[in-house]
RNA sequence: GGCCCCAUCGUCUAGAGGCCUAGGACACCGGCUUUUCAUGCCGGCAACGCGGGUUCGAGUCCCGCUGGGGUCACCA
């Protein structure tokens, strides 16, 4: 794999976490680049300064980091073509304004916000659509250098050449937008600031950019940054426009639904990769996920490895309709995984959901780790694990009782469960070795001498010391509780019987 | 609403005119395994949106309709 020239980029905004969406935009153009030996350029689009959220950048780069996405230019990487950052760059885009109202391809406007709102509102009650008339004749450069030096709102707007513009991209083929559709469109704002249209458009040549696949709610702006690039001079990269991912209900993935859930009280939907990071999910999962949306490798292939994907992968494979995102099916592909990664990097997964998500799951505690998952083989989440073993890492106190496995596996048939705890409870105590071979005999032989089923001796201790019915294999539950808890667990059970059955 | 994109099981998809009585995966349903939960194994249900063409032959090509989506900012 050689420098063949290939160079996409991944264009970020810094308003918050990484999006699931965003997150496949970047997978696709990572995946494009390394399959034609290309290279992946990280562009940070930072010209709106008001949505700028703070620390957004290096969240940002560390989930692309977490499901495997380095890139080869770019911020922490460097390159030739830097500086990485549009906020840096204002002077290129300064230069390229010029020329293009020198040629006389772009001019001042002098409409204020206001005034454009007032046109539009107008449109809106009268025939509907509105669209920016260029005026005649043009403000001359002259008024436009004045108004702005008068603070008044100015900005400069892109003639729109009079034709269609057709675009030709790998996913959709010819798209022709009418002209009719189009109109002269703010290229820099009254703050100076260069828009997104004309500051993607100077970026992508200017760092030499060959491939732009994005999401296809890009696609109407593509025929403006033709537009651009024709007049500059620039050579149009091949652009791929991709699918959008939506809920399951058709709805938006929006970060709003978090919120709306929050309100509601209801687990919020996982929207960011963040959000699955800190669900338990694992990267090798998600990102196979999201490698089949809008792509296929055919053949019925779905699990697949990053590398596998990349020696696969190929823009002619990518499906132009919308889809869905199906949890059920990532906490599918998630339980696969989980049961094929080794253990070494199972626990280094586990170990950054444990800091990742806060939880009571030690994340320094290398051998407990590693020893529960062993013992919870067949997890689907690491939350899976944090729910089963929370038991561990709560006080015997505050142990509560669910009352259906009370009912269940203690109250049945006239305090059965109660009765094998009071039996069980000598032998425990009395219990040389505190393993969970150890546990295993001991629990055998008391079935043995008691002549009932594993379960009935299984269900109760399950219930006494973790409250539920859910819990690892009783034997490692009781291993990893230690004697004094066990015990104590047990014995408040018995003692809490009464309020227990009555409850 | 204008313009643009899309259209195979509930979902993700395979299918590039005869290999299709449409395949896989998830979900769902049933069974088995099991000390709980989960895992695992076996089986089942389930789709070419509609109407016209083209063709000896259409899920595959064309047109229309319908439906879904995107977009109409000094946001990106």
């Amino acid at each position: 794999m050689s420098d063949n020239g290939i160079r996409v980029r991944f264009a970020p905004s810094p308003t918050g976490y990484l999006h699931i969406g965003g997150a496949r935009t970047a997978l696709f153009n990572w995946l494009f680049a390394r399959r034609h030996g290309g290279r992946l350029v990280l562009r940070i689009e930072d010209t709106d300064r008001n949505r700028h959220i703070g620390d957004s950048l290096e969240k940002i780069f560390a989930d692309l980091r977490w499901l495997g996405l380095e890139w080869d230019e770019g911020p922490e990487h460097g390159g030739e073509f830097g500086p990485y950052a549009q906020s840096e760059r204002l002077k290129m885009y300064q230069q390229h304004l010029d020329a293009l109202l020198e040629s006389g391809s772009a001019y001042y406007a002098l409409e204020s916000p206001e005034q454009l709102a007032a046109m539009r509102e107008q449109a809106k009650t009268e025939k509907g659509e509105f669209k920016y008339q260029r005026p005649d004749p043009l403000p001359t450069p002259e008024q436009g250098r004045q108004a702005r030096e008068a603070g008044e709102h100015v900005t400069v707007r892109f003639k729109m050449p009079d034709r269609d513009i057709v675009v030709r991209d790998a996913v959709l083929g010819e798209v022709c937008i009418p002209r009719a559709e189009l109109e002269d469109f703010v290229i820099q704002k009254s703050d100076g600031w260069p828009t997104y249209h004309f500051a993607c458009v100077v970026d992508d040549e200017l760092m030499g950019i060959t491939h732009v696949l994005r999401g296809q709610e890009h696609l109407m702006n593509t025929p403006k940054h033709v537009a651009i690039q024709e007049s500059l001079g620039f050579r149009t990269p091949v652009y791929a426009h991709l699918s959008i991912i939506f809920n399951p209900d058709g709805s938006k993935m929006s970060k709003r639904d978090k919120e709306k859930a929050a309100k509601k009280g209801i687990a919020p939907p996982e929207i960011d990769v963040h959000d699955f990071r800190r669900n338990g999910y694992l990267p090798e999962a998600l990102s196979n996920f999201i490698s089949l949306l809008g792509w296929s490798p055919g053949e019925d292939r779905e699990q697949m490895t990053l590398e596998e994907t990349t020696a696969l992968f190929s823009l002619d494979r990518v499906n132009p309709s919308n889809a869905k995102f199906d949890r059920d099916k990532l906490v599918a592909f998630n339980t696969d995984w989980a049961a094929r990664l080794s253990p070494d990097r199972l626990l280094a997964a586990l170990k950054d959901f444990a800091t990742v998500a806060n939880s009571p799951l030690t994340a320094d505690d290398d051998q407990t780790l590693a020893y529960l998952l062993r013992i919870c083989k067949g997890f689907r989440t690491f939350r899976d694990i944090e729910t089963k073993t929370n038991f561990l890492f709560i006080k015997d106190e505050a142990i509560e009782f669910d009352p259906k496995a009370v009912k269940k596996a203690l109250a049945k048939n006239d305090g059965a469960g109660f009765g094998m705890l009071e039996r069980v409870l000598g032998a425990l105590q009395s219990a040389e070795d505190w393993t969970a071979t150890a546990m295993e005999g001991l629990v055998t032989r008391f079935c043995e001498s008691e002549d009932v089923k594993l379960g009935a001796i299984a269900q109760p201790l399950r219930v006494a010391v973790t409250g539920t019915m859910v819990s690892p294999p009783i034997y490692d539950t009781l291993a990893l509780l230690g004697r004094d808890r066990t015990i104590n667990r047990i014995k408040r059970t018995l003692t809490m019987r009464e309020s227990l059955t009555t409850q």
